[in-house]
DNA sequence: AGTGATGATTTGCA
DNA sequence: TGCAAATCATCACT
């Protein structure tokens, strides 16, 4: 980038565009800081110089023909009052110069530079490359429950943040390289004027520091706007968390199944949230989630997933009829000799009005094998009978330790149970989902 | 476009 | 912190 030659860019101009040739510069006025001999190419002086008129500084009606620019400035240059002169002139202008560096050197950390700068720096736009802001990415996919269905929009933002990067950084790149050439062209100026006029060091350093002020609020424009653009870019992002995808019809299911063979206590427990989590290919929140909605769409219209409980129970019962089935078989090879362990064997199956007490009952670990072998299918016709007879809630006497401790209350509300952690199977880890499940 | 279903979020409570 | 309840926002179907 050269200066005094318009750039092609959108971006602001950084220093005031020069009059285009359609509009010729005005003719700039004579003043005491006239460039020096050094300064031959500037238009005034040659101007000046071709027309050969009246200096700046000839006075008028002089007799004499004045003489010309450079010789002039040479004169005062070799004019033997003129050490002194500058001396007094760079003694005013320290005083002066030491006044206004008091009034502007004053210059805290901008807070919203600051700001920037931080934000920047955590989404990984600014400092050190490492896989471009994973650390945001990586919270916002939390955020979203991190399926495999978020991975695509993972590396989206990845590359779109990429990009933000890298004009970010080609950007700040040309401010700094415009700065540094800027800065050398006006120290050159300054020192090149200084021979004519008095310009102490510090006066050079002051515009310097003028000089890179301004240039370091136009890089507070660019951070600004890659903030924006990074902002939006994460909202866009977070946003997408909001846009529902329903589970699949297996998660659905697996869930369902669930539900309604723990209705009297559809409170899984973290571990059990866990498996379905991993069953269904979904998060635990989104478990949560669901249970949460099920729980209360349940309630506010029980009548309307009847139907939907009527199914999913048959299919349990179904199921249980085979794993019982299997168990008869495995008790006629085997010795039944599993204990009645905790206090699930006593509960009444004819009270217990959910698919979760059956199967707790029909799941080899409260029951006597020999017994339940001989009434598989009065069993599940008893099932189907309580599934038919009760919308599902109970008077609580399910539930393992797989499950937090609620029934449903008087109200339509699950509420705690008694029910002590010693029913759990002991056949099946406290982490299985299918406890008592066709699972 | 209207509507119900459904996943996600927010709010308030214990 | 987990839950209920209300609400939002989107999907899927008509």
């Amino acid at each position: 980038m050269r200066f005094g030659t318009a750039t092609p860019t959108s971006r602001p101009p950084l220093i005031r565009p020069s009059p285009g040739p359609l509009r010729p510069a005005p003719r700039p006025l004579p003043t005491a800081e006239a460039p020096g001999p050094g300064h031959g190419q500037s238009p005034a002086v040659t101007r000046a110089g071709r027309r050969g008129g009246p200096g700046p500084g000839a006075a008028p009606g002089a007799a004499e023909p004045s003489p010309t620019l450079p010789a002039r400035k040479h004169a005062l240059n070799c004019h033997r009052m003129k050490p002194a002169l500058f001396s007094v002139l760079c003694e005013i202008k320290e005083k002066t110069g030491l006044s206004i560096r008091g009034a502007q050197e004053e210059d805290p950390p901008d807070p919203q530079l600051m700001r920037l700068d931080n934000m920047l720096l955590a989404e990984g736009v600014s400092g050190p490359e490492k896989g471009g802001g994973s650390a945001a990415a990586a919270a916002a996919a939390a955020a979203s429950g991190g399926s495999s269905d978020n991975s695509i929009e993972h590396s989206d933002y990845r590359a779109k943040l990429t990009q933000i990067r890298q004009i970010y950084h080609t950007e700040l790149e040309k401010y700094e390289q415009a700065c540094n050439e800027f800065t050398t062209h006006v120290m050159n100026l300054l020192r090149e004027q200084s021979r004519t006029r008095p310009i102490s060091p510090k006066e050079i350093e002051r515009m310097v520091g003028i000089i890179h002020r301004k240039f370091s609020s136009i890089q507070m424009q660019l951070k600004q706007s890659t903030c924006e653009a990074v902002m939006i870019l994460r909202s866009r992002f977070l946003d997408a968390r909001r846009k529902r995808r329903n589970f699949s019809k297996q998660a659905t299911e697996i869930l369902n199944e669930y539900f309604y063979s723990h209705l009297s206590n559809p409170y899984p427990s973290e571990e059990a949230k866990e498996e379905l989590a991993k069953k269904c290919s979904i998060t635990v929140s989104q478990v949560s989630n669901w249970f949460g909605n099920k729980r209360i769409r349940y309630k506010k219209n029980i009548g309307k997933f009847q139907e939907e409980a009527n199914l999913y129970a048959a299919k349990t019962a179904v199921t249980a009829a085979h794993a019982v089935a299997a168990a008869v078989q495995n008790n006629q090879t085997n010795s039944p000799t599993t204990p009645n362990s905790g206090s699930s064997g006593s509960f009444n199956l004819p009270n217990s009005g959910d698919m979760f007490m059956n199967m707790q009952s029909l799941n080899g670990d409260s029951y006597q094998g020999s017994q339940v072998g001989a009434n598989v299918q009065s069993q599940v016709d008893t099932l189907r009978h309580v599934i038919n007879q009760t919308g599902g809630y109970n008077d609580g006497l399910g539930g393992n330790s797989l499950y937090s401790p609620h029934n449903l209350n008087a109200n339509g509300g699950w509420q705690d149970a008694t029910t002590p952690s010693s029913v759990t199977s002991p056949t099946e880890g406290p982490g299985s989902v299918h406890s008592d499940t066709s699972n």
